[in-house]
DNA sequence: GGCACTCATCAGCGCCTGCGCATATGTCGA
DNA sequence: TCGACATATGCGCAGGCGCTGATGAGTGCC
């Protein structure tokens, strides 16, 4: 499934961050590690994974390297799954102030860890 | 990062696949195991996550338990990201038909693994 | 009650991943 | 060419995740 290397390229909470730097503009390493408040090396291998999933771009500007979001559409894609996590939110907050908390209808696995 | 969970639970293969098939329609553990492949207990568990995601929900019938998409716009976003992919493949493919495999303007690392 | 069936859970084990640290690579200026 | 700066890479470690196999729990039928 191609489909969920992408996503698993999403799934971290640092790349999120990054790209949620980079959606307000092209940047540089140094300065991004700094707005997440990352280490050096840190931003660059999230940088490399992005990279390498072609969400990002990469620029070089003297000895300094300016990345930028490949495909905006990213961002769109995230706005959709954030909709869902709010209206499931919205759900289970829902559920929690009718007094149905852990309606055990079925009882089923949370799957521990 | 609460966006990052909801991604970290769709970024699986198995769970990804799953999902195509509870889109087609409310369905058994045991019919689904069977038709992605997988042992029951593995998918009983991938389903514990999504369900505790809130992204499928679960309803008893007899001995059985048919589970069903909670939010079927978890598909739309899911379409979303793949259009995205799509997008990403066929720039890639008219870079490397138009000869410009590799072009290292910059050579950036690709974070290896 | 006992049995068969369906599903959930537990325990254990590799594997992969992210992190920090040290260091290599690349670039500019003197 | 040398040193300073910006970025990328290699390495080792600790934590998390998915998978399997065995077992527990819930349900219907005899």
């Amino acid at each position: 499934m191609l489909q969920a290397e992408v996503l698993k390229t999403l799934a971290s909470a640092r790349r999120l961050e990054i790209l949620h730097v980079l959606a307000r503009g092209p940047i540089e390493v140094g300065r991004l590690a700094e707005a997440i408040g990352a280490t050096q090396p840190n931003v660059s291998q999230h940088l490399g994974v992005l990279r390498a999933a072609g969400i990002v771009d990469a620029e070089r500007d003297g000895r300094e390297v300016r990345y930028r979001l490949a495909d905006p559409d990213v961002m769109v894609a995230c706005d959709v799954m954030r909709r869902v996590l709010a209206r499931r939110l919205t759900r289970l907050g829902a559920m929690a102030s009718s007094g149905a908390i852990t309606p055990p209808a079925v009882r089923i696995n949370p799957i521990a860890r």
